[in-house]
DNA sequence: TCAATTAGGTTTGCAACACAAACTTGTATG
DNA sequence: CATACAAGTTTGTGTTGCAAACCTAATTGA
């Protein structure tokens, strides 16, 4: 009756999860970003199948909380994002990935 | 560099995961109804931690959706609402969770 | 006895968000 | 040159998560 074991204890924990990960458009996106050496606006585009504005929308909050860098160069006189999970944001995904994974597994 | 691989197939499914399941209080609220036998408000306020009107508006939207079934009664003239995971509801979680421990272990 | 408080929830109001449509800026093409 | 296309960004909108305010009924206390 009482919650008080292991098991439950880790599943309050949930509520204090990291939104912007949790979120599944940018979790796809940082789970790209995570498993390939480069990428530009157009291959995510691809990948994720999200409209140009979802994703650049996404592709900005995850520039703020400093999870992703984007850099924009010129290649022939046409533009290319290009994108990058930083260091912080690769921690910030791990440990969204290790704690949910440590929440789910113990319901 | 494709991402065709069986690894990066599955993250793309996170897109359509279940979001009602998929908001951390919510999944809080369906993990602890499937732990315990019988669960009412004030339990779950406990558990959960959230505010009354956040918990209460939360069990509306898992009944619209067929989640969790609501019952009234009174107990020496107190109201009671007693809570349940339906069979719908449960199989849901477990969907979600498959799914998502799934997606996250391949990444 | 009847104001004030408490208990158990629900409704309302609001800021933040996810999403797509519309817009912007610049390049190629007829 | 004007028309279309490419690569993104900004704007507009409906939805959401959350807490404050509210509601209804029971209890307390003066």
């Amino acid at each position: 009756m009482s919650l008080d074991n292991k098991k439950d204890k880790g599943i309050q924990s949930v509520i204090q999860i990291d939104r912007l990960v949790h979120e599944p458009a940018r979790m796809l996106i940082m789970a790209i970003l995570l498993s390939v050496e480069n990428a530009d606006f157009l291959f995510l585009l691809k990948q994720t199948g999200l409209t140009r504005g979802n994703l650049s929308s996404h592709l900005s909050k995850l520039e703020t909380a400093g999870y992703v860098s984007i850099t924009k160069e010129f290649v022939d006189k046409i533009p290319r994002t290009l994108l990058t999970a930083t260091d912080g944001g690769s921690d910030a995904f791990e440990n969204y990935r290790r704690r949910m994974i440590g929440i789910l597994e113990n319901c």
